[in-house]
DNA sequence: GTCTATAGATCGATAGAC
DNA sequence: GTCTATCGATCTATAGAC
């Protein structure tokens, strides 16, 4: 029988819960080692430089995984109508149809924005100008694209925001059907 | 001279700013006291519950300047259109053209969601209710009222996240811009 | 690799002088 | 009301056995 946790990337996974729960500074080694089920020896061992390397790799296994789904897909040079249709499809997967928050802007939020800036930054940008892209190819202009782009990846982080304070992820869905809805159609 | 916080009212402004930077848990007292210039001594004299109390009279103080200058004027019954307006001025000049960000929002994404749940979804769900009822003054029928309120306050908080993220309060301007169009007409 | 024990710093909170 | 001193708890991180 395979141990749940037995290696780096299984304790990373692991970890990206507690921070997406409970933010940086509130996330003590204490709660990580009792809600991940790795004591503090595995930890060091995995994260020499501490909490600070753990949330640095969470950060990038955040990044990794949405390059490889949301990104790239977005800059298929062949389908630009159906790497945004795969977008709005994978980030409503991702974020459980509203019952989960996006890791990013709870440390874009928090305390930990100075420490994590450049990265927190780099994965808006990357996901706004990738969006932006896509619409581009679909004929829009320059602004157009820029400005709709923009208007998706900030009504996706603000209904995470709206359904986690309400309790309501139906806020969440409603809020990808009026973005999809906003998007000028296109084959 | 007069001392720059002499009562509990001017400590709570000061708090607001602390908490609004860095969360529930990043705000130790050690930083509170060095931000505020306020002593422990003083601080457990206004709030002899400790830190809790504080961010608790700190989101009270917010929901009342919410309630007072922008709530209140939604739900003025003569003019539901100039309230609407009124709105997004005030909340263009409350997060500084989107160079600050809201403190709402920063304790719903933190560790403090549990903690001070209630007063959360409360803020958020009496924000988009005034807005849909001044919108449904405005001509909307009920569907059409709840669906642009969420928007728009969505809208609002993700803005703020991503101008925070990105270090660009244009994000903000551009976004408060769009949802102003996004409303229907009226006069 | 993972455990226990513990160091050293910082946490929230309190006491008592003034 | 505000200060300094300090409590016990908790924090991150390390050491050393296995």
């Amino acid at each position: 029988m395979p141990r749940e946790i037995a290696e780096r990337g299984d304790a990373v996974a692991a970890l990206a819960e507690v921070f997406r729960e409970h933010g940086y500074s509130g996330s003590s080694l204490a709660r990580i080692t009792q809600q991940t089920g790795l004591g503090k020896g595995s930890l060091y061992h995995f994260f020499p430089d501490g909490k600070e390397e753990m949330a640095e790799a969470v950060l990038e296994e955040v990044d990794r995984w949405f390059s490889e789904h949301v990104f790239s897909p977005l800059l298929d040079p062949v389908a630009p109508g159906r790497g945004i249709e795969r977008m709005f499809e994978t980030v409503d997967r991702y974020f459980r149809s509203g019952e989960r928050i996006c890791l990013v802007g709870v440390f874009a939020l928090g305390d930990s924005q100075s420490r994590f800036g450049a990265r927190i930054n780099r994965y808006f940008s990357t996901w706004t100008e990738a969006l932006a892209a896509a619409l581009k190819r679909t004929g829009l202009t320059d602004e157009q694209a820029s400005e709709t782009a923009e208007e998706v990846v900030v009504g996706i982080q603000g209904a995470l925001v709206l359904a986690r304070s309400r309790q309501d992820p139906k806020i969440f869905s409603r809020a990808l059907r009026r973005l999809k809805r906003s998007i000028p159609v296109s084959e």
